[in-house]
DNA sequence: CTCATCTCAGGCTGACTGAGATCT
DNA sequence: CAGATCTCAGTCGGCCTGAGATGA
């Protein structure tokens, strides 16, 4: 970089940029190890820790867009990591499940990304991890509002 | 959001992601009220702290990729907040050099993002502010290593 | 009727690659 | 010759919108 002007150097916002490009480099190319991308990662954790869900419960906890999640889940459901079948409960709605093999791929996922927390927080004693941790989780807010409709994430799940 | 998983929720990685996305609305809102855009920003804050400056010499100072310089010096160039030249010393060179009206527009875009960076640290403490601050420059390597050739942005400046 | 869900088609930005022309 | 500089064309992933079809 070569002597950053010190107003981009001291800019919180441009940091906190410049460590997500740094964090996400090794991120994805941990991620490519296993042929995945975070959407994928994101969907199988929600999917094993919640449970088989629709789509749009999945969109609203991984806060990936209805457009992408149909994307992202066409992409694990050709590699047989989850199955979608239509609830019989309620035809409009896709039911996504995790597979055992998107078990055994999550698994792999969680070591893979373990690895990359740890490659690039290397600078950072354990304490030091947790502070950040906390102070980065202060400035999200509770609910995410997205941009239109402030309370639209807010529905009943089911 | 309604219920993350507790993985996602823990992952540095994506907890960084995160704030970076709540950041840059705040901060890309604040500067389209002067048509500005980050790239914007960090050319003009690094010609006005460092004089003038071939496109290469830029690019290593922002780290604002070769391609994206030129049509970023374009934009600007096109509303005369910067002058862009041949080097006479160098003919593979231009040198961009900022114009009184670009020096006026950088004042303006401190104000706006001055006021933008407080809006999303709202929630901590000026200490707080200064030990994320701090955090989260140690996770920079000194020297960016671009993905290719590590140390490509190593050389000298002119 | 309204609202939720899934899907497609597409836009936009930021980060990046490849390649060519020109020059040191 | 190698290497630096500028430029153009184009890719990719993440984020987002609009709109249509179906159904609760």
């Amino acid at each position: 970089m070569e002597n950053a002007p010190a107003r981009l150097r001291a800019l919180p916002s441009r940091l906190i940029n410049h460590v997500a490009l740094v964090a996400n480099r090794v991120v994805d190319r941990a991620l490519a190890e296993a042929d995945a991308r975070r959407y994928h990662y994101a969907l199988l954790a929600a999917l094993e820790e919640f449970g088989p869900a629709s789509q749009a419960a999945l969109g609203r906890r991984t806060t990936i867009d209805r457009s992408d999640i149909v994307a992202a889940v066409n992409e694990l459901a050709e590699r047989n990591l989850v199955r979608r079948e239509p609830d019989p409960d309620d035809k409009r709605r896709n039911i996504v499940t995790i597979t055992t093999a998107g078990a055994r791929h999550l698994a792999q996922l969680d070591r893979l990304l373990a690895e990359a927390q740890d490659e690039f927080l290397a600078p950072l004693s354990a304490v030091d991890r947790r502070r950040l941790v906390d102070l980065l989780s202060r400035l999200i807010p509770e609910e995410t509002p997205p941009m239109p409709h402030p309370r639209t994430a807010d529905r009943p799940d089911r």
